[in-house]
DNA sequence: GGATGTGAACGACTTCACAGCG
DNA sequence: CGCTGTGAAGTCGTTCACATCC
């Protein structure tokens, strides 16, 4: 009565690449910077600059970036342009993701509205939702459609991943379809720990935990500033 | 130019208790299940069953729950009610947070419809945003002000923690406003890296970044399962 | 000189394993 | 006997410091 089998909280384990995980989410910061930096005409940064921007110390950026292979010139830094392609193929976003949504309440119209995704290489497949009102509707050119299509139009959309912005009580009915239709990853918004099999990867943003870790920080820390 | 003095990416440093950062995400999860359980009528619970329901092995729910005192009983496991009490007053939840929210678009409206929160103490006290058209709408029966009337109206109602869900270019620039108003914590959701004076508290949630990752962990994962 | 890449030290978090209590 | 609390061991991630290269 112990060691969790299927996936637990808040992020699957992977393979056994040498990255650290905490560090891939520090990829898709530098990844956003240096495109940023790129638009503006940027060609060279070192590791200083970038972990300024950031607020990573240099050696950290180093550590990272060493992943990507020897990237680095001694003496000047790193090209924005090969660290750009680097990033993208490292993190599997050099190739088109098609994304479905279940639950098309508030929160899945921001993920829609937002631009940002398509040009990571995310697309929006497809959308689905429960509710009689919304089926057939159209939100940001898709309509939205009942969860008995959906296993039919996973598989024709070759879709891999899935959005779960459902109320908690249906969160692990909807991810328990998704795989069944073959969903590869699944991001959950819904405040409730899924379980999932373990070749389903999961990543959760649990928004009530966010905002009660940032309530105990200042509880916490009521006056004192930070550092040692 | 190294060591970064300003908040940096998603949590800030708190004071020196004897926490781990992680576990504070794990006692909001340990809450709201137990919530749920003492819902249905449970009074006792052991680490096992908490940890088999939250995927997370016996071993570190003990490790957890100890920060809060010898509350288990050997042979029989934790009293709920003892739990939930000695979690809220940890988290520091057991009382009223007043919270304003400023961007006023389809995010803030999930977060604003989202009935968890009033639940766990969080109030929201005012909503901002730039957009004359939005200005003078309720929303959840909250007037939407302009951000002219922000200054005033934190110090009147005395919210502590403010959340920024505006576009990513107008972040820093709402940020500054908000530390200058007095407020205390930050909950960011704007795709960018927030710099705030180190009394301040940040946690910040990046959705382009958690689908990044997502599609990270089943690029890498391709088809192999998990486990050891 | 200025910046990278990296072993080694350090620190943080998790799991093990077991004594001890109800 | 079941379950907690906790040192000890193990694992993972970060920082330091420096040889190395342009």
């Amino acid at each position: 009565m112990s060691k969790p089998d299927t996936s637990p909280a808040s992020a699957s384990n992977g393979g056994e690449h040498k990255v650290s995980r905490a560090s891939v989410g520090r990829f898709s910061l530098y990844l956003r910077h240096l495109e940023r930096l790129q638009r503006e005409g940027l060609q060279t940064i070192s590791s200083g600059q970038l972990g300024d921007a950031l607020g990573i110390t240099d050696a950290q950026v180093r550590k990272d970036l060493a992943y990507l292979g020897s990237l680095g010139q001694p003496g000047i830094g790193y090209q924005a342009r090969e660290l750009v392609d680097a990033l993208r193929a490292y993190l599997g976003i050099d190739r088109q993701w098609a994304t479905v949504v279940v639950g098309i309440g508030n929160l899945a119209r921001a993920l829609l509205r937002y631009r940002g995704f398509e040009r990571q290489g995310f697309r929006f497949a497809a959308l689905f939702d429960t509710d009689p009102a919304k089926i057939g509707e159209r939100v940001d050119g898709l309509e939205i459609r009942g969860l008995d299509a959906m296993a039919r139009i996973i598989k024709e959309t070759g879709a891999e991943l899935g959005v779960i912005a459902v109320p908690a009580d249906a969160a692990q009915e909807v991810a328990n379809a998704l795989v069944a239709a073959g969903i590869r990853g699944v991001l959950n918004f819904a405040p409730t720990v899924l379980r999932l099999p373990s070749t389903v990867r999961l990543v959760a943003v649990d928004l009530a935990v966010q905002l009660e870790q940032l309530a105990f920080l200042v509880h916490l820390g009521q006056d004192k500033p930070i550092g040692p």
